[in-house]
DNA sequence: TTTGCGAGGTTGTACATACAACCTAGTGTG
DNA sequence: CACACTAGGTTGTATGTACAACCTCGCAAA
Protein backbone atom coordinates (compact mmCIF):
# COMPACT_ATOMS: atom_id res chain seq x y z
CA UNK A 1 0.00 0.00 0.00
CA UNK A 2 1.43 3.62 -0.78
CA UNK A 3 0.50 5.88 1.57
CA UNK A 4 -0.25 9.57 0.42
CA UNK A 5 0.18 12.53 2.39
CA UNK A 6 -1.58 15.70 1.81
CA UNK A 7 2.17 17.29 0.73
CA UNK A 8 2.75 15.01 -1.96
CA UNK A 9 -0.30 15.79 -3.75
CA UNK A 10 -0.28 19.45 -3.47
CA UNK A 11 3.59 19.12 -4.82
CA UNK A 12 2.09 16.56 -7.88
CA UNK A 13 -0.94 19.30 -8.57
CA UNK A 14 1.66 21.83 -7.96
CA UNK A 15 4.06 20.77 -10.28
CA UNK A 16 1.95 19.17 -12.64
CA UNK A 17 -1.30 20.90 -13.02
CA UNK A 18 -2.28 22.41 -16.32
CA UNK A 19 -4.81 24.81 -14.52
CA UNK A 20 -2.21 26.28 -12.73
CA UNK A 21 0.21 26.92 -15.39
CA UNK A 22 -2.44 28.67 -17.71
CA UNK A 23 -4.61 30.66 -15.26
CA UNK A 24 -1.29 31.98 -13.91
CA UNK A 25 -0.18 32.73 -17.46
CA UNK A 26 -3.56 34.36 -17.73
CA UNK A 27 -2.59 36.48 -14.99
CA UNK A 28 0.46 37.55 -16.09
CA UNK A 29 -0.70 38.45 -19.65
CA UNK A 30 -3.81 40.20 -18.45
CA UNK A 31 -1.39 42.57 -16.28
CA UNK A 32 0.80 43.38 -19.17
CA UNK A 33 -2.09 44.50 -21.72
CA UNK A 34 -3.98 46.14 -18.75
CA UNK A 35 -1.61 48.09 -18.12
CA UNK A 36 -0.64 49.30 -21.17
CA UNK A 37 -4.12 49.74 -22.07
CA UNK A 38 -4.83 51.74 -19.43
CA UNK A 39 -3.88 55.00 -20.58
CA UNK A 40 -6.91 54.54 -23.34
CA UNK A 41 -9.47 53.64 -20.33
CA UNK A 42 -9.98 50.16 -22.08
CA UNK A 43 -9.17 46.52 -20.47
CA UNK A 44 -7.19 43.71 -22.07
CA UNK A 45 -10.86 42.31 -21.99
CA UNK A 46 -12.44 45.17 -23.43
CA UNK A 47 -10.35 44.93 -26.05
CA UNK A 48 -10.67 41.33 -27.11
CA UNK A 49 -14.23 41.78 -26.87
CA UNK A 50 -13.89 45.51 -29.59
CA UNK A 51 -11.80 43.57 -31.93
CA UNK A 52 -13.78 40.99 -32.14
CA UNK A 53 -16.82 42.59 -33.50
CA UNK A 54 -15.04 45.03 -35.74
CA UNK A 55 -13.17 41.76 -37.22
CA UNK A 56 -16.69 40.69 -38.11
CA UNK A 57 -18.30 44.46 -38.52
CA UNK A 58 -21.31 43.19 -37.02
CA UNK A 59 -22.03 39.93 -34.75
CA UNK A 60 -24.81 38.02 -33.05
CA UNK A 61 -23.96 38.41 -28.77
CA UNK A 62 -24.14 34.43 -28.74
CA UNK A 63 -21.69 34.06 -31.52
CA UNK A 64 -19.27 36.49 -29.64
CA UNK A 65 -19.52 33.88 -27.10
CA UNK A 66 -18.77 31.07 -29.24
CA UNK A 67 -15.64 32.99 -30.66
CA UNK A 68 -14.41 33.43 -27.06
CA UNK A 69 -15.01 30.76 -25.60
CA UNK A 70 -16.89 33.03 -23.02
CA UNK A 71 -20.19 32.22 -21.57
CA UNK A 72 -23.38 34.02 -22.98
CA UNK A 73 -24.09 35.59 -19.16
CA UNK A 74 -20.44 37.10 -19.59
CA UNK A 75 -20.84 38.34 -22.81
CA UNK A 76 -24.03 40.55 -22.23
CA UNK A 77 -22.64 42.18 -18.84
CA UNK A 78 -19.49 43.04 -20.63
CA UNK A 79 -21.31 44.47 -23.84
CA UNK A 80 -23.62 46.64 -21.64
CA UNK A 81 -20.85 48.00 -19.74
CA UNK A 82 -19.68 48.44 -23.07
CA UNK A 83 -22.60 50.12 -24.71
CA UNK A 84 -22.94 52.64 -21.97
CA UNK A 85 -19.52 53.58 -22.39
CA UNK A 86 -20.69 54.27 -25.92
CA UNK A 87 -17.91 51.95 -27.89
CA UNK A 88 -20.43 49.35 -28.93
CA UNK A 89 -24.54 49.62 -29.86
CA UNK A 90 -26.46 46.26 -29.80
CA UNK A 91 -28.82 46.97 -33.13
CA UNK A 92 -31.61 45.54 -33.84
CA UNK A 93 -30.38 44.81 -37.63
CA UNK A 94 -32.27 46.42 -40.32
CA UNK A 95 -33.99 43.76 -42.01
CA UNK A 96 -32.91 40.88 -40.49
CA UNK A 97 -34.34 39.84 -36.51
CA UNK A 98 -31.26 39.49 -35.50
CA UNK A 99 -29.64 41.75 -32.73
CA UNK A 100 -26.38 42.34 -34.63
CA UNK A 101 -23.98 44.14 -31.96
CA UNK A 102 -21.51 46.83 -33.93
CA UNK A 103 -18.85 49.43 -33.18
CA UNK A 104 -19.95 52.78 -32.86
CA UNK A 105 -17.61 55.47 -34.73
CA UNK A 106 -15.94 56.26 -30.42
CA UNK A 107 -15.22 52.33 -30.38
CA UNK A 108 -13.38 52.51 -34.51
CA UNK A 109 -12.08 55.67 -33.28
CA UNK A 110 -10.89 53.79 -29.90
CA UNK A 111 -9.27 50.92 -31.29
CA UNK A 112 -7.34 53.01 -33.99
CA UNK A 113 -5.97 54.88 -30.90
CA UNK A 114 -4.94 52.03 -28.65
CA UNK A 115 -3.09 49.93 -31.40
CA UNK A 116 0.04 51.47 -30.68
CA UNK A 117 -0.34 50.30 -27.21
CA UNK A 118 -1.91 47.03 -27.97
CA UNK A 119 1.44 46.36 -30.01
CA UNK A 120 3.56 47.82 -27.12
CA UNK A 121 2.08 45.39 -25.00
CA UNK A 122 2.56 42.38 -27.37
CA UNK A 123 6.15 43.71 -27.38
CA UNK A 124 5.97 43.77 -23.57
CA UNK A 125 4.64 39.97 -23.71
CA UNK A 126 7.30 38.70 -25.95
CA UNK A 127 10.00 40.23 -23.74
CA UNK A 128 8.43 38.95 -20.83
CA UNK A 129 7.88 35.42 -21.70
CA UNK A 130 11.08 35.31 -23.85
CA UNK A 131 10.86 34.84 -27.62
CA UNK A 132 11.26 30.88 -27.51
CA UNK A 133 8.20 30.61 -25.15
CA UNK A 134 6.34 33.66 -27.23
CA UNK A 135 6.52 31.75 -30.47
CA UNK A 136 5.54 28.27 -28.67
CA UNK A 137 2.80 29.59 -27.35
CA UNK A 138 1.64 31.01 -30.63
CA UNK A 139 1.85 28.32 -32.60
CA UNK A 140 0.34 26.18 -29.96
CA UNK A 141 -2.90 28.02 -29.42
CA UNK A 142 -5.18 28.79 -31.89
CA UNK A 143 -6.17 31.66 -33.51
CA UNK A 144 -10.31 32.06 -32.62
CA UNK A 145 -10.94 33.15 -36.21
CA UNK A 146 -9.57 29.74 -37.26
CA UNK A 147 -11.36 26.43 -36.10
CA UNK A 148 -14.85 26.97 -36.66
CA UNK A 149 -15.54 24.27 -36.33
CA UNK A 150 -18.88 23.69 -34.60
CA UNK B 1 -0.89 57.03 -46.75
CA UNK B 2 -2.05 54.36 -45.44
CA UNK B 3 -5.70 53.84 -44.51
CA UNK B 4 -6.09 52.06 -41.42
CA UNK B 5 -9.74 50.81 -40.62
CA UNK B 6 -11.01 49.47 -37.46
CA UNK B 7 -12.05 46.16 -39.16
CA UNK B 8 -8.31 45.62 -40.14
CA UNK B 9 -7.43 46.49 -36.76
CA UNK B 10 -10.05 43.94 -35.46
CA UNK B 11 -8.96 41.35 -37.43
CA UNK B 12 -5.11 41.89 -36.71
CA UNK B 13 -5.54 41.90 -32.91
CA UNK B 14 -8.14 39.14 -32.91
CA UNK B 15 -6.12 37.10 -34.87
CA UNK B 16 -2.22 38.28 -33.27
CA UNK B 17 -3.29 38.97 -29.71
CA UNK B 18 -1.33 36.73 -27.36
CA UNK B 19 -4.13 38.06 -24.80
CA UNK B 20 -6.67 37.21 -27.03
CA UNK B 21 -5.59 33.07 -27.35
CA UNK B 22 -3.93 33.63 -23.68
CA UNK B 23 -7.83 34.30 -21.76
CA UNK B 24 -9.76 31.92 -24.15
CA UNK B 25 -7.60 29.69 -23.47
CA UNK B 26 -7.95 30.26 -19.72
CA UNK B 27 -11.75 29.93 -19.67
CA UNK B 28 -11.59 26.68 -21.37
CA UNK B 29 -9.13 25.18 -19.13
CA UNK B 30 -11.18 26.30 -16.63
CA UNK B 31 -13.86 25.16 -17.52
CA UNK B 32 -12.98 21.73 -17.62
CA UNK B 33 -11.22 21.60 -14.30
CA UNK B 34 -14.27 23.18 -12.59
CA UNK B 35 -16.62 20.84 -14.31
CA UNK B 36 -14.45 18.15 -12.48
CA UNK B 37 -13.72 19.21 -9.49
CA UNK B 38 -17.42 20.81 -8.36
CA UNK B 39 -18.67 17.00 -7.15
CA UNK B 40 -16.26 17.69 -4.53
CA UNK B 41 -17.22 21.55 -4.19
CA UNK B 42 -13.78 22.99 -4.76
CA UNK B 43 -13.23 25.26 -7.65
CA UNK B 44 -10.37 25.23 -10.14
CA UNK B 45 -8.45 28.20 -8.53
CA UNK B 46 -9.26 27.07 -5.11
CA UNK B 47 -7.50 24.11 -5.89
CA UNK B 48 -4.75 25.64 -7.22
CA UNK B 49 -4.28 27.37 -3.91
CA UNK B 50 -4.99 24.25 -1.73
CA UNK B 51 -1.92 22.67 -3.67
CA UNK B 52 0.35 25.24 -3.43
CA UNK B 53 0.00 25.77 0.35
CA UNK B 54 -0.06 21.27 0.75
CA UNK B 55 3.36 20.99 -1.09
CA UNK B 56 4.96 23.78 1.32
CA UNK B 57 3.43 23.05 4.16
CA UNK B 58 2.89 26.30 5.60
CA UNK B 59 3.66 29.65 3.29
CA UNK B 60 2.49 33.18 4.43
CA UNK B 61 0.12 34.49 2.55
CA UNK B 62 2.78 37.06 0.61
CA UNK B 63 4.71 34.10 -0.75
CA UNK B 64 1.63 32.45 -2.12
CA UNK B 65 0.57 35.62 -4.24
CA UNK B 66 4.41 35.62 -5.32
CA UNK B 67 4.35 32.40 -6.98
CA UNK B 68 0.80 32.47 -8.26
CA UNK B 69 1.55 35.74 -9.89
CA UNK B 70 -1.47 36.84 -8.13
CA UNK B 71 -2.90 40.01 -5.88
CA UNK B 72 -2.24 40.37 -2.30
CA UNK B 73 -5.35 41.38 -1.78
CA UNK B 74 -7.08 38.59 -4.13
CA UNK B 75 -4.96 35.77 -2.22
CA UNK B 76 -6.62 37.33 1.24
CA UNK B 77 -9.91 37.01 -0.01
CA UNK B 78 -9.39 33.70 -1.51
CA UNK B 79 -7.67 32.28 1.91
CA UNK B 80 -10.84 34.09 3.90
CA UNK B 81 -13.25 32.04 1.76
CA UNK B 82 -11.13 28.80 2.54
CA UNK B 83 -10.61 29.64 5.88
CA UNK B 84 -14.55 29.82 5.95
CA UNK B 85 -14.86 27.00 4.62
CA UNK B 86 -12.81 24.89 6.98
CA UNK B 87 -9.93 23.97 4.89
CA UNK B 88 -7.02 25.96 5.71
CA UNK B 89 -5.98 28.14 8.91
CA UNK B 90 -4.17 31.49 8.80
CA UNK B 91 -1.56 30.28 12.18
CA UNK B 92 -0.30 32.93 14.18
CA UNK B 93 2.72 30.60 13.90
CA UNK B 94 4.14 29.76 16.95
CA UNK B 95 7.47 30.93 17.98
CA UNK B 96 7.57 33.04 14.61
CA UNK B 97 5.89 36.23 14.14
CA UNK B 98 5.04 35.09 10.50
CA UNK B 99 1.62 34.30 9.80
CA UNK B 100 2.08 31.16 7.82
CA UNK B 101 -1.34 29.70 6.22
CA UNK B 102 -1.68 26.02 6.67
CA UNK B 103 -4.15 23.08 5.73
CA UNK B 104 -6.29 22.14 8.43
CA UNK B 105 -6.68 18.24 8.52
CA UNK B 106 -10.34 18.71 6.58
CA UNK B 107 -8.25 20.66 3.69
CA UNK B 108 -5.87 18.22 3.71
CA UNK B 109 -8.53 14.95 3.10
CA UNK B 110 -10.22 17.06 0.80
CA UNK B 111 -6.81 16.91 -1.42
CA UNK B 112 -6.68 13.18 -1.14
CA UNK B 113 -10.46 13.33 -2.08
CA UNK B 114 -9.80 15.06 -5.16
CA UNK B 115 -6.82 13.55 -6.40
CA UNK B 116 -8.62 11.34 -9.08
CA UNK B 117 -11.39 14.63 -10.09
CA UNK B 118 -7.81 16.14 -10.76
CA UNK B 119 -6.39 12.91 -13.02
CA UNK B 120 -9.54 13.38 -14.93
CA UNK B 121 -9.42 16.75 -15.24
CA UNK B 122 -6.00 16.72 -16.45
CA UNK B 123 -7.04 13.88 -18.77
CA UNK B 124 -10.01 15.94 -20.29
CA UNK B 125 -7.89 18.29 -20.83
CA UNK B 126 -5.21 16.70 -22.60
CA UNK B 127 -8.55 15.63 -24.76
CA UNK B 128 -9.59 19.02 -25.28
CA UNK B 129 -6.43 20.47 -26.83
CA UNK B 130 -4.67 17.41 -28.11
CA UNK B 131 -1.70 15.57 -26.84
CA UNK B 132 0.60 18.04 -29.36
CA UNK B 133 -0.94 21.50 -28.07
CA UNK B 134 -1.02 19.81 -24.10
CA UNK B 135 2.73 18.80 -24.17
CA UNK B 136 3.36 22.26 -26.11
CA UNK B 137 2.01 23.64 -23.08
CA UNK B 138 3.41 22.02 -20.47
CA UNK B 139 7.43 22.65 -21.90
CA UNK B 140 6.47 26.20 -22.66
CA UNK B 141 4.85 27.31 -19.05
CA UNK B 142 6.93 26.97 -16.23
CA UNK B 143 5.61 25.44 -12.92
CA UNK B 144 5.74 27.79 -10.34
CA UNK B 145 7.44 25.65 -8.20
CA UNK B 146 10.60 26.09 -10.31
CA UNK B 147 12.05 29.66 -10.74
CA UNK B 148 11.76 31.22 -7.31
CA UNK B 149 13.98 34.12 -8.83
CA UNK B 150 11.92 36.57 -7.24
C1' DT C 1 13.71 55.99 23.33
C1' DT C 2 11.17 57.84 19.65
C1' DT C 3 9.95 58.21 15.16
C1' DG C 4 9.43 56.95 10.56
C1' DC C 5 9.23 53.52 7.23
C1' DG C 6 8.50 49.48 4.82
C1' DA C 7 6.50 44.79 4.49
C1' DG C 8 2.52 42.26 5.01
C1' DG C 9 -2.35 42.25 5.28
C1' DT C 10 -7.31 43.99 4.76
C1' DT C 11 -10.97 46.73 2.75
C1' DG C 12 -13.49 49.63 -0.86
C1' DT C 13 -14.72 49.41 -5.38
C1' DA C 14 -15.19 47.68 -9.89
C1' DC C 15 -14.77 44.46 -13.54
C1' DA C 16 -14.59 39.49 -15.46
C1' DT C 17 -16.45 35.24 -15.13
C1' DA C 18 -19.74 31.36 -14.66
C1' DC C 19 -24.03 28.59 -13.57
C1' DA C 20 -28.77 28.43 -12.99
C1' DA C 21 -32.98 30.32 -13.59
C1' DC C 22 -35.74 32.99 -15.99
C1' DC C 23 -37.87 35.66 -19.96
C1' DT C 24 -39.13 36.23 -24.85
C1' DA C 25 -39.84 35.64 -29.49
C1' DG C 26 -39.93 32.72 -33.37
C1' DT C 27 -41.07 28.05 -35.18
C1' DG C 28 -42.75 23.74 -36.05
C1' DT C 29 -46.46 20.42 -35.23
C1' DG C 30 -50.75 18.66 -33.52
C1' DC D 1 -55.14 28.04 -34.38
C1' DA D 2 -52.79 26.49 -30.04
C1' DC D 3 -49.10 24.86 -27.74
C1' DA D 4 -44.73 23.07 -26.71
C1' DC D 5 -39.98 23.77 -27.85
C1' DT D 6 -35.87 26.07 -28.64
C1' DA D 7 -32.44 29.72 -29.36
C1' DG D 8 -30.93 33.91 -27.75
C1' DG D 9 -30.73 37.09 -24.13
C1' DT D 10 -30.98 38.91 -19.21
C1' DT D 11 -30.80 38.58 -14.23
C1' DG D 12 -29.67 36.58 -9.51
C1' DT D 13 -25.92 35.09 -7.05
C1' DA D 14 -21.26 33.91 -6.11
C1' DT D 15 -16.40 33.61 -7.02
C1' DG D 16 -11.98 35.34 -8.99
C1' DT D 17 -9.30 39.20 -9.99
C1' DA D 18 -6.96 43.72 -9.53
C1' DC D 19 -5.73 48.54 -8.00
C1' DA D 20 -5.73 51.90 -4.58
C1' DA D 21 -6.08 53.11 -0.10
C1' DC D 22 -5.67 52.05 4.27
C1' DC D 23 -4.13 49.71 8.66
C1' DT D 24 -0.45 47.58 11.66
C1' DC D 25 3.21 46.04 13.23
C1' DG D 26 8.41 45.31 13.86
C1' DC D 27 12.58 47.41 13.26
C1' DA D 28 16.29 50.56 12.09
C1' DA D 29 18.14 55.13 12.39
C1' DA D 30 18.45 59.42 14.74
Amino acid sequence: MKKVDAGQIGRLIASECLSVRVRRLGRVITRIYDAALAPHGVSAAQLNLLSAIAATGGVRAVDLARVLEAEKSTVSRDLKRMEHIGWVRAGPAAGDARRLVTLTPAGSRLLLEVREAWEKAQAAAEEELGKTTFAQLRSALPSPLKGRTR
